[in-house]
Order: C-alpha cells, then sequence, then structure tokens
DNA sequence: AGAGGTTCTCGGGCGC
DNA sequence: TGCGCCCGAGAACCTC
C-alpha cells in the first residue's frame, strides 16, 4: 500500500490522535509483526507506562517516539492504524493493540500480515536495520541531481528497478516511480546508467513534484489505503499512468501499457516515453 | 486464478 | 580460493 506521500499523511493524522497519550497495556494477537525485540513479551513490557511523544518518519517508516523508546513501524502493502474506543469490537485482522490509559485504542489493522515492528532505545533507532542504510530523502537537501546522476551511473539495473531500491533512495513505490517516469519521458525499462544529463535533470525534478503533490494531495487511494482518520487520498485522480492500463494517455491519446518489470506490474505510455 | 501499494533472504555470477 | 558486491527469484500472507 503505502508509498512516501501515504505514509507521510499517516504521520500527520496519527500524530493529531495519539499524541501525549499513555500505554497502559498491548495486546499482541500475531507476534510475527514484531521483529524486534525477539520475544513479543518484552515488547509489551518495554512500552507499558510509556507516553507517546512525537510521530516522525524516515522513508515509508513511521517511528512512534515515547519517552525512551522509538517504535519503528513499516505498514507494507496493507497496514493501517486507527485509534477506537476500547469497547468497540476487534476485527479479525487486527494484529497489536496499544491500550492507552483513556479508554481508546491504537489498532494497527494488516490483511496481509506484512508489515513489521522494530523496537529501539531512543538514540540506537538508526543503528541497525531497518534505518540504517537507506538512501537520502526526496525533499532533502542531500538529494541533489548530481547525487541521483552519481548513483544512476553506479548500477546496471534497469531505471524503474533502481529507484524503488530504498539503498539509493526512499519514498518512491510502484506507483510514483511510474508517475515519475512517465512525467519525464523516460520508459522504464531504460538502463539506469543510459540516462543522458538532460533526463537526470528531468527525472530529479519530476520525482520531487511528485511526492510533493501526492502528499499535498493525501497520497493516493488505490484499493485499500485510508489514513489514521479513516479518510481516503486524492491523489489518484491525478494519475497519468498507473492503474490506466488501456486508457487514453493523457498527453497523446495512445492507449496506455502495462508490462512487467523486475516482478512488478509497470504502467506506460508506449509513445511518450523513449 | 493470479495479482497486489513492500522488502528481506538466498543463491549464482563476477571481479579483485 | 575467498570475499564482497550486484542482481534476480522467491517468499512472507490474504482478498477479490
Amino acid at each position: 500500500m503505502p508509498e512516501m506521500p501515504e505514509v507521510e499523511t499517516v504521520r500527520k493524522t496519527l500524530k493529531n490522535l495519539i499524541l501525549n497519550k499513555q500505554i497502559n497495556d498491548i495486546t499482541v494477537h500475531w507476534p510475527k509483526i514484531i521483529k524486534i525485540p525477539p520475544e513479543f513479551e518484552q515488547f509489551i513490557d518495554a512500552l507499558k507506562g510509556e507516553t507517546i511523544v512525537d510521530i516522525g518518519r524516515r522513508g515509508k517508516f513511521l517511528i512512534i517516539y515515547t519517552e525512551h523508546y522509538a517504535l519503528v513501524s513499516h505498514l507494507r502493502m496493507e497496514g493501517k492504524y486507527r485509534l477506537v474506543q476500547n469497547d468497540e469490537p476487534v476485527d479479525k485482522h487486527t494484529h497489536v493493540i496499544f491500550h492507552f490509559t483513556d479508554k481508546t485504542d491504537l489498532r494497527y489493522n494488516d490483511v496481509r500480515k506484512f508489515g513489521t515492528m522494530h523496537l529501539f532505545k531512543i538514540g540506537e533507532e538508526f543503528r541497525e536495520a531497518p534505518l540504517c542504510d537507506l538512501g537520502p530523502e526526496p525533499f532533502s537537501e542531500e538529494f541533489t541531481e548530481k547525487y541521483l546522476k552519481d548513483i544512476l551511473a553506479k548500477t546496471n539495473r534497469k531505471i524503474k528497478i533502481a529507484l524503488l531500491d530504498q539503498k539509493l533512495l526512499v519514498g518512491l513505490g510502484n506507483i510514483y516511480v511510474d508517475e515519475a517516469l512517465f512525467r519525464s519521458r523516460i520508459h522504464p525499462e531504460r538502463m539506469a546508467s543510459s540516462l543522458k544529463p538532460e533526463e537526470i535533470k528531468n527525472l530529479h525534478g519530476e520525482i520531487v513534484k511528485t511526492l510533493l503533490e501526492a502528499v499535498e494531495k493525501g497520497g493516493s487511494t488505490i484499493r485499500s489505503y485510508v489514513n489514521s482518520q479513516g479518510e481516503m487520498g486524492m491523489f489518484q485522480l491525478e494519475l497519468y499512468v498507473y492503474g490506466r492500463k488501456g486508457e487514453e494517455c493523457k498527453w497523446c491519446g495512445t492507449p496506455l501499457v502495462k508490462i512487467v518489470v523486475g516482478g512488478r506490474g509497470t504502467h506506460y505510455c508506449p509513445n511518450c516515453q523513449k
């Protein structure tokens, strides 16, 4: 499900909902979600009594900060957080419940059970997986045209696959990579190292612009994504190619094509993208 | 029936 | 031979 714009939207909405709430207890229905610590009982013991002090984001990871801990949470395909009254019936895909002292619950729901949680003491969260070794944030000063040029020159992969690699650049997923490549008129199967300076310049600009616009619209709701207040995103209405196989290109009218690249469904315009 | 918004792990291949 | 990197395939799970 969520790429950077969706996770950023979840971060903002979740922060409004749970800041300053104190965790009274935690219920874990599917322990495999919790990767660190290795035993889920330690996860519960550590967080009991802690208060939510901030919510951050790194790439597609949410970081829920309490006074002493950083809870690093990845939603993968379908993970969702909802705040509900604690007497509401528990959905069968709810795997972790944070019970607050004010009789509300933060419930982590994940149909496919792909999501992960890693708990660290504050200050240690960036020192090991999954947050170490991530590339720059697309909105940071570090993500320059030169940086993009350098990483693309060093890889033998297709451009789409390289851009999905979170070690090179965080935030892009299958939707926004297809959109950014369309907007820069680059075919997704081009070798990354074959891009010309002008194309890299365009691509850099379109990656940033596409993600910025998507954040402003609250992300894209394709099938199931809603933010922590249950609201859909609106950026799906702005998509040029993702999910539009067979429909007309908004620029030239040519029917859009869907192929598989690196195992991922890939949408593009055979006329506009070279 | 197979694909789906993600990423980790595992081998094979290559170069030093 | 060994090591490290890079790359592609498969796996984790459930719903429609």
